[in-house]
DNA sequence: CTGAAAGCGCTTACAG
DNA sequence: CTGAAAGCGCTTACAG
């Protein structure tokens, strides 16, 4: 590795020079600018990223947060932000928390040390008080935008879609085709997504004039995984005056819901309608291909990443900005005759 | 943000000691060490990294590079790897690269600038001749652990299955129940991987005194797609005197070859074997469920970065392994009658 | 056991 | 337009 020294040597000039160049800052002769661009040809030569980082006190690395990596819903969003990261010249790292707020914790700090400028962060659960401050005090803003989840502390910005509008309209779709007795299927997570899809579930049951009842809410585990969808459709369709549709707050314990609903010999999409949330790809894999709540995953990702960086770089201020959904029929859906 | 100044002027000592004090390196006295751990408490002070980092020259920094992470299969791996470096104190950079040997390459230079240590790389093709050469001559080895995919240079370490014997297994199974007309659903990827399956497959034949033709070996799409895995088993199934078994080099082109089964009106499992590779989750979603070759993901996640720090840090030469695969027999597959 | 000082590779006022 | 020099925050021989 040869340093700003060796190219400056070499083109016989001085490294303020060369580092001009480099950086395309200050004025230059284009005399100057061949030699030292010939130089650097010749030497191979790469800026220490470290000298500069000191010298500049930035990073140009984005921290990515996400809860899991087996839900295939996150792959797209990761995608999204990696290439908004790219184009403003960022580099990410990404921490897989599984939960473990230590884990977290640990790997937020190195926005404090000056490690990274920024985060996007997917594992913020609803009421997250005590990791902010604990980390940037009670007064700063940390440089963090919040991606599909978020707190309820009012000055944090997010990238979401309106998933209380999404889950009612995907209820009041079920109600249309004549549901009347319809299930739910959430999570015991405590991410806010799970809660307005849960309220927004209940919104459309009360504005047609239908009872919500306990009986009719299951949850599934943290993480949406399908077993525990499976498991959590079984008791539902074990009940008494069971429900002729479930609305799942995801496609993977909406898949889940439909293998439990053949296992115990009801056919799903005909005798048993099922609505899931996300459009992963196993969602159009089998039949019925499965209804559901398409989230602009990609987008998300990369607006989350690009507000964050202006944010860093213009000190734009916190926004709060909803995406379009859209609700996607396909089979696993029909009228309730 | 304090610096080791502000610290050492704090406890009244040099930052030499606060320096040893904080790497656990040197001798210093309790005295010093208690006044030192008490400023650094009390300034909630954090090393700035940049500094450390010029100073040591080292980035404590791991690349991953991944073909792209729709595909499940790379979860785990991704995960593997991180648990690793964490417990070895690194970092990781993760770069989907979409097949894109530019990005790759961009990627890879962060190694040169010594903004990584070293990388895990599970993009690289049968012959990757330029990628290396253009980064690193001829001469000196890279600090690169290949994961999964290798290329054919001798002197790379990688960690891998077996693929050849693994897929041979899988179609010595299929002819083991009866099975004659065998199909093949491949990619048209340059990954040693693939090749190897291919050869397992034939391999099998051949010394079962089958016929190898080329009629019944088709190919996806580069990425192992869903759709392109039911086009191409549409293709196979199409023909004269169609395959009663069909060996598919991963989960999604054998879940994409049962959905096709589906619809010409075969019943999967029954009317047609299916045999996938890789065990991801959706192989246990729906009936039939996949009879299959697992590998060890998470493990070879882990194994491939514990070889790279030993690299890294002990000078470990280069070396090859191969972890254990398992065939899992489900539902997709059956007799030959 | 401790501290003064050099130096890692870079950028950027400052003076010319 | 150019260069000498200071300084970013750290670690580590070196001398004591």
């Amino acid at each position: 590795m040869c340093t700003i020294l060796d190219v400056a040597r070499e083109a016989g000039v001085s490294v303020a020079s060369v580092s001009r160049v480099i950086n395309g800052s200050g004025p230059v002769s284009v005399k100057t600018t061949a030699k030292v661009k010939q130089a650097i040809k010749k030497l191979n030569y790469q800026p220490n990223i470290w000298g500069r980082r000191l010298r500049r006190k930035e990073s140009r690395m984005l921290l990515v947060l996400v809860p899991n990596i087996h839900n295939p819903f996150y792959a797209s969003i990761v995608s999204g932000i990696e290439d908004s990261a790219k184009l403003g010249g960022y580099g990410i790292m990404l921490c897989i928390t599984n939960r473990n707020k230590d884990k977290e914790y640990e790997f937020l700090k190195l926005l404090k040390s000056g490690q990274a400028d920024g985060a996007v962060m997917m594992t913020l659960e609803k009421q997250e008080k005590r990791l902010f401050r604990d980390l940037f005090g009670a007064t700063s803003l940390p440089p963090v935008v919040q991606c599909c989840e978020y707190c309820d502390s009012k000055e944090l910005p997010f990238v979401a879609i309106d998933n209380l509008a999404a889950a009612k309209q995907a209820v009041e779709y079920l109600i249309s085709i004549g549901h009347r007795r319809i299930g739910f299927i959430g999570s015991v997570n405590r991410f806010i997504s799970s809660e307005l899809r849960l309220q927004g579930y209940r919104g459309a049951l009360t504005a047609a004039g239908l009872e919500v009842s306990p009986e009719y809410e299951v949850y599934a585990d943290e993480d949406y995984g399908f077993r525990s969808g499976m498991l959590a459709a079984k008791e539902l369709l074990g009940r008494q005056g069971r429900p002729s549709a479930i609305f799942c707050i995801s496609d993977v314990l909406a898949l889940g819901a439909i293998r439990a609903a053949r296992e115990v010999g009801i056919v799903p999409g005909r005798g048993l309608s099922v609505l899931g949330f996300d459009d992963v790809e196993s969602a159009t894999m089998f039949h019925p291909l499965l209804t559901t709540v398409s989230q602009p995953r990609y987008e998300m990702g990369r607006v989350s990443a690009d507000m964050l960086i202006r944010m860093l770089e213009n000190g734009d201020g916190a926004s709060r900005v909803y995406l379009e959904h859209q609700i996607i029929l396909r089979e696993s859906t029909a009228a309730n005759r």
